[in-house]
RNA sequence: GGGCGUAUAGCUCAGCCGGUUAGAGCGCAUCUCUGAUAAGGAUGAGGUCCCUGGUUCGAAUCCAGGUACGCCCA
């Protein structure tokens, strides 16, 4: 009996209320190291076979953030979910190493900018920077993911800079060259002459202004019929040189109109737009009519190579602006490049590297090409070819670093024949389940659909290098492995070569054709080839790991944010599909971003980036953790602020550890140990029943849930699990933990809230993998020696509880419970006051359901019985109205009829004809309608000398009459309150007994006196005392203006 | 410019199929309970359900067009 104070051993390890969770984690974290607990986990026998996951490499160019906790603790929580389920999940940690960013850092550290720079300090220096720069931070990245309890195997990581790795890559492309899908071609890029080099979209992004350029309208005449020309609109006049063709729109009715004596052909609807004055329509003209027509170009410096000058037709032309009919210049217009590929155009291109003329055309040769379009129009104006010119104002991108406006250049890369494959990348896509589910034919589908060939190269530095050589005859080879290379070298290249530039393009090799000597391309490939790689690379197949790769190649999950829809879901999808024909994913949950307090983007320029360490350090990775899987759908973009975690810890955690510490203290004073009792739970109490029901209940649906790869709903319904758990079993439950001595009822709430705690950890473990260890150890490992050392060792838990009515039976009793709440507080009566009776007003369903529960709600409304009033005629007053649901379809337009005839009737007597003959008459439109019972709603409120407190069609009513005899009970119940503030106050722990005495006389010592036993029984006060005198040093208590001294002593 | 997504209380979010008085938590005010609790309960203040139009007896919900923000593409 725990009121004796006998001391026992101390079953569990004491839990203080008060916890630091930062501090408590890093202890869990150095269990697991010491205990090797993730290595056992990875070590066990697998029952239900391998669950495959792949991580998508991080760049670790840079610290990580709060965003990069998102996807770390997504890609956690499933892995561990799986794991207690028995599968074996090994995982494989990655690093993503190459690319523009790191040059890009590298360039910013030596205070360098553009390539020839980079040239200046050495390609061999730059790499080599370019590969520290990645380790740098590779430390915070490892800190960070061991801190937030992702368990993912770092010491095995692949680093896509690895020789090995690049071989597979090699092998890859190779295989992608026999197919004969990798081929060097012209793409138009945007480009800065004057710094030589090639923009990316993001960096085009950054420098776009307004500016103003010429805008001309040029006549092209028709070949066979000179004296009607095609008039064409552009802003770039410098490109005209460069004409190859002129496309027209299939939608775009044309039109050829007489203007000051000449014949011009333009989109009719733009003709009215181009002339003020309604111009003359001669005839209109289809676009079919005119395709395939030859024109005169405006200038003849270059020749083309193929059949050029003719009308073509293509979709993009608009009839927005201009003419409705468009010049084609393949070199300088990513349109016109793909109309110049669809028509087997040339491409005609006499602008150098630097973007001047180059000496094919003559009157402007050196010049920028830019600076001479104002020549260009003087030139077409002398010889009669322009028919207008007006400035266009319109904005322009310019280069970010220098400022000077870009062109559209064509530049010669490597592309990969993606289109070729663009069915099997859709029938892979149909195999894939996405989170959420828009993704598949919306933002993903739709990017597959518009499939271009992937441009593989970049004329860098820091990169995968791309392994074809080729001869001065043109004869090129793709090099598949090391061996191959060597096989072909010159000169054997030895042993330890780096593959990275510059070593590799010292390699020559000698070619199988003609003997002569092949040199490498330089160009080195984009990076998401090589992180697309992985599934392959990561264990350096072909050349090993064949086992390993075929057991665990596709993924069943992946996971990364929104971002990477074009980028690594893609790129991991088109490798797959090029080698395999299939995705090598299966399951992908696609995150949305985080964003600031205001909705932004978080990023380093706008300062408003979250560091992840402020949140660890002060309120710990499960809190983290727990924030982020449960407050919003991981794939909306969500608002986040370090003090909205502060929320969960109070709302959530601390919940929970409360409960976890108040078991603790009960199970240590009594000794309980759950291995030495069996009480079945058919057996036990109602309470107990209904919880270890909501219990099975939360087990199904979190299994449901983390088996579709939805982390938030089922963490919510845990929070709502531990909730009810605290606040409705524990609180309704507390006395009978306190209750003197060994017995039934209080083994059984001991096995009940020891199962909940254990089964919550285990559900918690994938969740919030600390606390959950922490419970788990602390309950069960103390208890049982031959149980799973951690947490994280045990199985999931199954659901074999099949559901009850007895969840529904208690929400009333809650729901009655909260009404008489709020009755008594509308009566201002405090609940300590005893009242004589609360009356549940009900029908008879109502009232079975409560058989067994009454006790609850008398407890809880402190009130001395518990009836029923089932008839309410006459305590109530009846409101009816319409069952809008039943009569919007029954009376349709003649409803605002119906509800008007509803409200003329007499409520009282409506609810009688209805209890009566189940139905009542009334008049629409002067025709009789019948209402049946369901078509009306009844509410009835009051009843006269009762509070009464009305939701829902369930009313409370307390009776608010407080007899002299309960007024006496209710001030002892606030002396035991009183005596048990002073108790806490003198730091008395709560099985510590006490010797009382009373001093001074009056209405309050009377109650005392006469509530003696009872006022013992509560504050453990084996002996309690009067003394008539009163005593200043003693303790005052003061209830309603009376007031008295009592001194407590503990007893040793 | 195009595609996809998001918008509900001061804040973070629920709201299924169209239905009656649009909810929860936090925060604020007042009251209250408690020998586990940093907790719990009640009441109150707080809403242009982003805007406009449409469908419907009835729209936060369905449709169309817009606005703002995010991502991707051009």
């Amino acid at each position: 009996m725990n009121a004796t104070g006998k001391q026992k051993k101390q079953i569990y390890r004491k839990v203080s209320p008060r916890v630091s969770f930062p501090q408590l984690e890093t202890e869990i974290l150095a269990f697991w190291r010491d205990n090797e607990i993730f290595e056992k986990s990875l070590a066990r026998a697998a029952e239900k076979g391998e669950f495959v996951f792949y991580e998508g490499p991080p760049t670790a160019n840079g610290r990580p953030g709060s965003h990069h906790v998102l996807s770390r603790i997504f890609k956690d929580i499933f892995p561990r979910f799986r794991t207690m389920c028995g599968y074996h999940v090994p995982r494989k940690a990655g690093w993503d190493t190459h690319g523009l960013p790191v040059e890009l850092e590298v360039e910013r550290q030596l205070g360098i900018s553009g390539k020839r720079d980079i040239e200046q300090v050495g390609i061999a220096e730059f790499n080599r920077l370019c590969r520290e720069s990645i380790y740098r931070y590779l430390g915070d990245w490892e800190k960070l993911t061991e801190r937030i309890g992702f368990w993912i195997d770092t010491k095995d990581a692949y680093y896509t800079l690895s020789n090995d790795y690049i071989e597979s890559v090699w092998w890859i492309l190779k295989q992608i060259w026999d197919r004969g899908l990798l081929y060097y071609d012209y793409k138009v890029v945007p480009y800065c002459a004057r710094c030589g080099t090639t923009l990316s979209s993001h960096e085009v992004d950054q420098g776009y202004k307004t500016v103003e350029d010429p805008s001309v309208y040029v006549r092209f005449p028709l070949a066979d019929e000179p004296e009607l020309s095609l008039l064409v609109w552009t802003t770039t006049p410098w490109t005209l040189i460069s004409n190859v063709a002129v496309a027209i729109s299939p939608e775009i009715v044309y039109a050829e109109i007489e203007q000051d004596g000449r014949r011009l052909i333009m989109a009719r609807d733009l003709v009215a737009k181009l002339f003020e004055e309604e111009a003359g329509i001669v005839r209109e003209l289809s676009a079919a009519e005119l395709a395939g027509r030859s024109y005169v170009p405006p200038y003849g410096f270059v020749k083309p190579d193929k059949q050029a000058h003719y009308i073509v037709e293509a979709e993009f032309v608009s009839a927005e602006e201009g003419t409705g009919i468009v010049h084609i210049a393949p070199a300088f217009g990513a349109d016109d490049m793909l109309v110049a590929r669809a028509h087997d155009l040339p491409v005609v291109n006499p602008v150098d590297e630097e973007g001047r003329f180059d000496n094919r055309v003559e009157p402007w040769s050196g010049q920028f090409v830019r600076d001479a379009n104002e020549e260009i129009v003087l030139e077409l104006e002398r010889r009669g070819l322009l028919l207008a010119h007006v400035p266009y104002e319109h904005s322009y991108p310019h280069c970010w670093r220098c400022d000077t406006s870009l062109i559209y250049y064509a530049k010669a890369s490597w592309y990969i024949r993606t289109t070729a494959i663009k069915d099997q990348l859709l029938e892979a896509n149909e195999t894939v389940n996405w989170r959420p589910e828009h993704i598949k034919h919306g933002r993903f589908g739709n990017w597959l659909e518009n499939n271009v060939d992937w441009a593989l190269s970049r004329e860098r530095y820091w990169g995968t290098p791309l392994p074809v050589w080729s001869c001065p005859e043109g004869h090129r080879v793709c090099i598949g492995s090391i061996a191959e290379m060597r096989k072909m070298a010159v000169a054997d290249p030895g042993e330890d070569l780096d593959l990275h530039r510059p070593y590799i393009d010292a390699v020559k090799l000698k070619c199988h054709e003609c003997g002569k000597e092949m040199t490498r391309e330089p160009e080195v490939i984009d990076a998401w080839f090589d992180s697309g790689s992985m599934p392959v690379a990561q264990w350096h197949y072909p050349f090993e790991n064949e086992e390993l790769f075929k057991e665990r190649f596709p993924a069943d999950f992946i996971c990364e944010a929104i971002d990477q829809t074009r980028g690594w879901f893609y790129s991991l999808m088109a490798v797959s599909t090029l080698l395999f024909g299939t995705s090598s994913y299966r399951n992908v949950v696609c995150l949305g971003h985080i964003l600031d307090r205001e909705g932004q983007k978080m990023s380093k320029s706008r300062g408003n980036v979250v560091e992840p360490w402020r949140v660890l350090d002060s309120q710990g990775a499960d809190a983290f953790r727990w924030y982020l899987f449960t407050v919003s759908s991981p794939w909306y973009p969500r608002r986040f602020f370090p003090e909205a975690i502060e929320e969960v810890v109070r709302k959530f955690l601390l919940t929970l550890w409360n409960t976890y510490s108040f078991f603790v203290l009960y199970a240590n004073i009594d000794g309980f140990n759950p291995g030495e009792h069996e009480i079945p739970v058919p057996d036990r109490s109602l309470m107990d029943r209904w919880i270890i029901e909501s219990l099975g209940a939360l087990v199904s649906n979190v299994r449901d849930g983390l088996e579709s790869y939805d982390a938030t709903a089922s963490g919510r319904k845990i929070q709502e699990f531990v909730d009810d758990l605290s606040n409705w079993y524990v609180r309704r439950s507390r006395r009978r933990f306190w209750k003197s001595g060994e017995n039934t009822d209080k083994i059984s709430a001991y096995l009940t809230l020891y199962e909940c705690l254990v089964t919550v950890a285990k559900l918690l473990a994938p969740y919030t993998p600390f606390i959950a260890e922490e419970i788990y150890r602390n309950l069960v490992t103390s208890v049982d020696e031959s149980a799973p050392e951690s947490v994280h060792l045990c199985r999931f838990p199954e659901s074999g509880i099949s559901a009850s009515v007895l969840a529904e039976r208690m929400q009333l009793v809650r729901r009655i419970v909260n009404l008489g709440r709020a009755a008594r507080n509308r009566a201002a009566v405090k609940t300590r006051q005893p009242l004589p009776e609360a009356v549940v007003i009900a029908g008879e369903p109502e009232r079975e359901a409560l058989v067994g529960l009454e006790h609850l709600i008398t407890d809880e409304l402190n009130v001395k019985k518990l009836s029923y009033a089932a008839d309410s005629s006459g305590f109530f007053t009846v409101l009816i109205k319409p069952n809008l649901q039943k009569l919007g379809p029954r009376f349709g337009s003649r409803r605002p009829q119906a509800d008007a005839a509803i409200a003329a009737l007499d409520p009282e007597r409506a609810l009688k004809l209805m209890q009566e003959r189940g139905g009542i008459g009334i008049t629409v439109e002067g025709k009789e309608e019948l209402l049946s019972a369901g078509e009306l709603l009844i509410e009835k409120v009051s009843r006269p000398g009762f509070v009464t407190e009305e939701s829902g069609g369930l009313a409370v009513g307390v009776s608010t009459l407080v007899t002299d005899e309960l007024m006496r009970e209710g001030l002892a119940r606030e002396l035991v309150h009183k005596v048990q503030n002073l108790r806490k106050e003198a730091g008395l722990e709560i099985e510590d007994n006490i010797t009382a005495t009373i001093y001074g006389e009056g209405q309050l010592v009377e109650v005392a006196r006469q509530f003696a036993e009872f006022f013992k029984g509560e504050t453990l006060c084996r002996n309690l005392d009067f003394e008539k005198e009163s005593r200043q040093d003693a303790a005052t208590i003061t209830v309603d203006g009376d007031s008295f001294q009592i001194t407590i002593a503990r007893i040793s």
